[in-house]
RNA sequence: GCGGGUGUGGUGUAGCCUGGUAUCACUUAAGCUUGCCAAGCUUAAAACUCGGGUUCAAAUCCCGGCACCCGCACCA
């Protein structure tokens, strides 16, 4: 029908209007208005997305044998106090009276102090007001300081008494659950653990649709590792990949290298960062990202997150420019550390020692039965003290000092026989260390929006007609084949369904669901199948009523082949599971392919 | 949050300046038809972003909210 067909440039605009005509995405709240920032992802969307994540989860959990867990999006302040969310989301914010412009407060006083970022906000008001800065803009005056959080605020039971938020990030949880996790693993590093959840983030401005929004769907990994031991089992596995990587230098250019090569040369940290920037390349192709679209980034030191140490984003090339789609940070041991501290539970783990090695250790005691007496109700408090003596006062008092610490404000002295002081030498096989951690972070909806917009290609032929195809992988496809009778008579459609139950049947609780449709003429059914990124679809016709087979149409070449039912089975998991193309398959099956005419 | 632009059935639009309840196409549904790539016919369903004001009368003019797009700012 179409004799020349010109590809056209497939825009944002395109896609959104796609995905809400096809049941992909619909704005949220739309009855009342809609809120920015909010997208609901509809029936087809649905199925997409369960697809990725099944996926995901297939490559992580099953591929790399990690833990998932599921954790809840209601988190105590406490938690964030110590992952440092609360003090680093929140920026204290200004605006000008006169021209009512608003401006970060550590930004205005940026020349003014070295390091405004670590100002609190009596700091800040205080340099404002001292230095006499006024709006940038108008030189108007500046209104009092207000504090932003980008997290989402409630409480938790009845009073306000015990704030909490909706997490930005599920990882905290994760790190929250180290020890229950590092014990279940029978105490062996490097142990990863996913999590796919919903995160939260009340973004100033939300833009670009689906790309920046307040409650997004990710799918995370924290990778525990021994800093020590930079190895991964499975980085032989994809150390051939090829990447395209900009790394964080002056000159700023897009190096093709592959893992091996951008560890050898420097480029990537290590080899585990390495193997986890390429095995999300591998997801997101496998998604149906485009590889020509697709490139891997370094952060600038500047733009990093409190807790990342090194940060490489997958990015993809959309109608807005490039997308951070998958961010992977080395955290170091940050958020370990900090909960350590903040709860004051040890959450380091255990390396065995290649060598056991002879450690010096002191060993403090006090004697209660004799400082009891004397001290009485702050005896308990003192012996806290003398345990915790560190280097120097030891070294006092074994030159002969007095000791005298302090409780209460008062300085008090011991008496030499309430404690003693021994030193003994140890055989140590094991030390404890901070394990670190490499974090992909993946915002799925981002990849969804990414993959969808990758995946379809508009042609324009000469008479203006437009046809869309949604190329999406097998494995991402909503629907994995249609059904249709090539007319509604003629107990076409009677075998139709009968076709359409067995392959069903055949394909139940995998996950890939079939659709039957017998309305509108056949090529307008295909066309609909195409939007939505079916790849095959089998149609019933008159040889059906004699001899049972049917054809198989092809959504991206449009071929077909005509095939039996005996052969469904393994027809699809050729084509489907090991991807084989319709024309292959029909050369290696001895079966006619049938091409379109024109 | 500021500034600019935009907002009409599911999608894309005409009408707005110059007020008189809405155009066209696609889509969808039912029926007829149709022997493989959005064919045709008949019928049907379906919209003025929301609120207020002006007016006899508002999709249209005015004000405000909301949403979307662009720029600024923000983006851990």
């Amino acid at each position: 029908m179409t004799e020349k067909q010109n590809i056209a440039k497939t825009t944002y605009s395109d896609v959104i209007s796609l995905a809400r005509r096809r049941g992909f995405l619909y704005p949220s709240f739309d009855l009342y208005g809609g809120v920015a920032g909010f997208y609901d992802w509809g029936p087809v969307g649905s199925l997409l997305k369960n697809n990725f994540l099944a996926m995901w989860r297939e490559a992580y959990v099953e591929g790399e044998g990690f833990f998932e867990i599921d954790c809840p999006n209601v988190t105590p302040e406490v938690v964030f106090k110590a992952s440092g969310h609360l003090d680093e989301f929140t920026d204290y914010m200004t605006s000008c009276n006169k021209c009512s412009q608003h401006f970060r407060a550590d930004h205005l006083v940026a020349e003014l102090h070295p390091n405004p970022d670590s100002l609190g906000k009596e700091e800040l008001a205080g340099l404002i007001s001292e230095k006499g800065v006024k709006c940038p803009e108008c030189k108007g005056d500046l209104t009092e300081l207000y504090a932003f959080n980008l997290m989402f605020k409630t409480n938790i039971g009845p009073t306000s008494e015990r704030p909490g938020y909706l997490r930005p990030e599920t990882a905290q949880g994760i790190f929250l659950n180290f020890r229950n996790l590092y014990i279940h693993n029978r105490q062996k590093l490097p142990m990863g653990v996913v999590q796919i959840g919903k995160g939260f983030r009340n973004e100033i401005s939300p833009r670009q649709g689906v790309i920046r929004v307040r409650e997004f769907q990710m799918a995370e990994l924290e990778l525990f590792v021994d800093p020590e031991n930079p190895n991964y089992v499975n980085y032989p596995l994809l150390k051939h990949i090829s990447l395209s990587l900009l790394p964080d230098t002056t000159e700023k250019e897009i190096l093709s290298r592959t893992v091996e090569e951008a560890v050898e040369e420097g480029i990537i940290d290590s080899k585990i960062l390495a193997y986890f920037v390429a095995l999300t390349q591998e997801i997101l192709l496998k998604a149906g990202l485009d590889p020509n679209r697709m490139r891997f980034r370094q952060h600038e030191a500047h733009e990093m997150a409190h807790y990342a140490k090194d940060c490489w984003d997958a990015e993809a090339l959309t109608d807005f420019g490039w997308v951070e789609i998958v961010g992977i940070a080395d955290r170091s041991c940050y958020d370990l550390e900090q909960h350590m501290k903040h709860s004051g539970v040890d959450l380091r783990a255990m390396r065995q020692l290649a060598e056991p090695k002879m450690v010096k250790v002191r060993k403090i005691e006090a004697d209660m039965k004799k400082m009891g007496p004397v001290f009485r109700g702050r005896a308990g408090k003192i012996r806290d003290k003398i345990l915790a003596l560190d280097d120097d006062a030891v070294a006092a008092v074994e030159s002969g000092q007095p000791l005298i610490v302090s409780v209460d404000n008062e300085r008090i002295s011991i008496s030499t026989d309430m404690f003693t002081i021994s030193q003994t030498n140890e055989n140590r096989s094991i030390e404890r260390f901070m394990p670190h951690v490499i974090e992909p972070s993946h915002g799925v909806d981002r990849i969804l929006y990414c993959v969808l917009e990758h995946s379809l290609k508009r042609t324009v032929d000469e008479s203006g007609e437009e046809t869309r195809v949604l190329h999406l992988p097998p494995v991402m496809a909503p629907y994995l084949f249609a059904v249709f009778p090539l007319m509604s008579r003629d107990g076409l459609t009677d075998n139709a369904r009968e076709l359409y139950n067995l392959i069903k049947n055949e394909l139940r609780g995998r996950g890939s669901l079939g659709f039957y449709d017998e309305s509108g003429s056949i090529g307008r059914r295909y066309s609909r199948m195409d939007e939505i990124g079916t790849p095959y679809c089998l149609t019933v016709d008159y040889q059906t009523l004699e001899d049972g087979s049917f054809t198989i149409r092809e959504r991206d070449s449009k071929e077909q082949a005509r095939i039996n039912k005996k052969q469904v089975r393994t027809a699809l998991r050729d084509l489907v599971d090991h991807g084989i193309s319709l024309k292959d398959w029909s050369k290696k099956n001895g079966v006619k392919l049938i091409s379109r005419d024109n």
